[in-house]
DNA sequence: CGGCTTTGACCCGCGC
DNA sequence: GCGCGGGTCAAAGCCG
């Protein structure tokens, strides 16, 4: 176990990660919010913010603007990803005081479905995508939620027969990394394990071991390109990042009372332009364009990420606009597009 | 001993 | 109704 982690460590030291973005994806945030991307609805929301890895950012010409921004929703899924033991100390410690101001979080379209796909041209790049389950509840009914969950719990068959099980808004992010359980920070607890259809690889299930913290995770591999883990995150953290030491993270929801309006709200943050012209890269208006935010100055603080999800940062869109995620599944994930590209390459 | 993983069984929703 | 696949449970085992 130990050295099991000592070895992860060891190989996010080495990780270099690309994030990429469709353009498509922004264009199925727009639509699904019923405006412009560039409205104050998305346009403010970071999608660092997404990954609740919005502070400790070597980067202030990247993540600045977008940690300054007036709206910056509290991470819905995996707060701050925790400093890896290992690659903590590789950083700047550049702290970035995260404003939790209360975001418009609730306008989100709670059931917008956004993919984000990865052209994994180069080694080891992230997407991410994000789903809020059409048929999850409507935004507010967490206690719904809740009450419903313990019925599950506690006794799995009274569910009523026309109560679809509501879901969590989704939220999955492409890795390319050796190693399929990238540390967010939190502590997970597997509790299951099945195998994927038409692929050699399982996926897994994990759950947040903090009490009463629903939030689950499931990490699977992709079957085309096997570099690439898809993660899956379900739910909302409330409460702090238990590795974070400022616990500034998973402060977000919980001291903000904001919670019940992250739960309300999509999980979700797109790149926002405005801080991505610092990148010089209008990735959001050129389909043609690809947002490199690597780099020697952006994105290169290993504990402000899924442990081994550093440094490269791609946003490339280039995927099909009628791919989104759904459910998390991993052939819902990657766009057809995508593996079709990588089978005939 | 507590926490975690493994793994087979089970439940449930959905499509045919 | 049936089969399939996704998701979860829970007992057993492992490990520090």
């Amino acid at each position: 176990m130990e050295q099991q982690k000592k070895e992860e460590e060891k190989r996010s030291e080495n990780f270099m990660a690309n994030l990429t973005f469709t353009d498509e994806i922004s264009a199925s945030f727009a639509a699904s919010a019923g405006s412009s991307i560039f409205d104050d609805k998305w346009g403010s929301l970071g999608f660092m913010d997404l990954l609740g890895i919005n502070q400790d950012f070597s980067s202030p010409s990247l993540f600045d603007s977008l940690i300054q921004s007036p709206f910056i929703p509290p991470p819905p899924l995996p707060a701050a990803p925790a400093p890896t033991p290992a690659a903590a100390p590789l950083q700047k410690q550049q702290e970035v005081q995260q404003q939790a101001l209360p975001s418009p979080a609730s306008t989100v379209p709670e059931s917008s479905e956004v993919l984000n796909t990865t052209a994994p041209t180069t080694p080891n790049s992230i997407s991410i995508s994000s789903s809020s389950n059409e048929e999850q509840s409507k935004g507010g009914d967490e206690e719904e939620q809740e009450q419903d969950d313990q019925k599950n719990k506690n006794n799995l068959k009274p569910k009523k027969k026309n109560q679809k099980r509501q879901r969590e808004p989704r939220f999955a992010f492409m890795t390319k990394s050796e190693v399929d359980h990238l540390d967010d920070g939190y502590r997970w607890r597997k509790y299951g394990q099945k195998a994927v259809k038409n692929s050699p690889y399982p996926r897994s299930y994990y759950r947040c071991t903090t009490a009463r913290c629903g939030v689950k995770k499931r990490v699977e591999r992709s079957s085309d390109d096997t570099t690439i883990v898809v993660t899956t995150y379900e739910g909302q953290h409330m409460h702090p990042c238990p590795i974070t030491p400022r616990g500034s993270m998973g402060m977000l929801p919980d001291n903000s009372g904001y919670g019940a309006a992250v739960a309300a709200s999509v999980p979700f943050v797109v790149p926002q332009p405005h801080y991505l012209h610092q990148q010089q890269q209008p990735f959001l208006i050129n389909p043609s364009t690809s947002l490199n935010i690597t780099g020697s100055s952006s994105f290169n603080h290993p504990t402000s990420f899924p442990s081994l999800i550093q440094e490269r940062l791609v946003f490339s869109p280039s995927m099909a606009p009628s791919v989104l995620v759904r459910d998390g599944l991993l052939q819902d994930i990657v766009p057809s597009q995508m593996r079709n590209e990588k089978k005939e390459g």
